[in-house]
DNA sequence: CTTTTTTTGTAACAATTGGTATATTAATTA
DNA sequence: TAATTAATATACCAATTGTTACAAAAAAAG
């Protein structure tokens, strides 16, 4: 009973929403909250202004709309991995899993959700609040999950699941800011096969 | 025979331009390169902005030399470093004062040669280049530390300078987004402690 | 058709961006 | 004291920032 095709009154939409908003979240990926500029975005978007703003209202909604878009899409894989049977497998899985992701060829390098706010004038204090919500939750997954595994025995008792997570949450972001800089993806893989030996195997 | 007391014709300058420049530092520190406004950057230096042009060039040079700076002063450490007997010390040394380095309270969170231009507009291309050359260069001064200590027989044969080097790079980076985000120097020095388990004793 | 509704394109908005021209002030030199 | 030199303060510059008014355009509903 296509319930999507349900007609609109007014002047149709000339541009796809979704589509648009990807563009956006690829501008702001690699320019940053600050760094991407109203007028770079309606270039990219091939729209103009007032489409822009009637259809995400403005530059924050906009750039949290982008966000959720990164979260659910690209970065979801951190999501899968707890879901991993062992705790090795968890980090051995995250670590390679982000080598691979930030620096894909086929989409900005580095993490979004890593660099899209770091150090910025006040104006994006906000989104930088946001951000740092993001981490601390993604950080948050994995240290329950270490927490499980130590009480199941996958651990050793005296790890501390939360130092464990950190651990894993460092070096994510740092091989983001490695992967901005021109690291290779080999580059990664032989750093996160070093840290992977102060894991229990 | 006093050599810098020579005096200097036409009006003094009111303010003192290293004392000044320390500020101007601090300001690019927390809010990076683009972050960190004229209006703001003169306000903070008590100075007006002829003066801050006279004084230092334009933006992009006062960064420059804020840069430098930065480098001679707070984080010498990193040359100190490369001199402990061992790599094993080199390595918890570096990782220990840089997680005392990126939380001290008397100054900004983080580290401004990774963060001040991560993820910036167009403009601030040139100093994200800048910024990149200066972590490679610490990178490398430990990766030449550790192939010396290979070839001394302090590291095992098959270790790899220039991956251990990256592994602590990746550390500091990462440890650096954490201290912007919150992290203490109590969190970032358990997270050591389990890095450093990866080192030969 | 005409009306209604919503998006579009153009053109503007005030505020802020980095950067300067100009004239005044304050020191040294002659 | 007069001439020279350099830093100051005020005021301005064009360009860009994010955002919006307004009118034309394109669809559906009556």
């Amino acid at each position: 009973m296509e319930a999507d095709v349900k007609k609109m009154r007014g002047r149709p939409r000339i541009f796809d929403q979704d589509e648009a908003l990807g563009k956006a979240m690829q501008i702001f990926w690699n320019r940053g909250y600050e760094g991407a500029s109203i007028a770079e975005l309606t270039e990219t978007l091939g729209i103009n202004k007032p489409s822009l703003y009637s259809a995400f209202g403005n530059k924050e909604e906009l750039f949290k709309k982008a966000l959720s878009k990164y979260a659910a899409g690209p970065v979801s894989f951190v999501r899968d991995v707890v879901n991993e049977p062992t705790a090795r497998k968890v980090a051995e899985s995250f670590l390679l899993k982000a080598a691979e992701f930030l620096t894909e060829p086929s989409h900005p390098k580095g993490c979004m959700i890593v660099q899209a706010a770091l150090s910025s004038g006040e104006s994006a204090d906000l989104v930088k609040d946001i951000l740092i919500n993001y981490r601390n939750s993604y950080e948050n997954l994995l240290a329950e999950r270490f927490e499980k595994a130590r009480l199941a025995g996958d651990l050793p008792e005296n790890a501390v699941a939360k130092d464990l997570a950190k651990y894993l949450a460092i070096l994510h972001q740092g091989m983001s800011v490695q992967a901005t800089s021109g690291a290779t993806k080999e580059d990664l893989v032989k750093v996160v096969n070093i840290a992977l030996n102060v894991w229990p195997k």
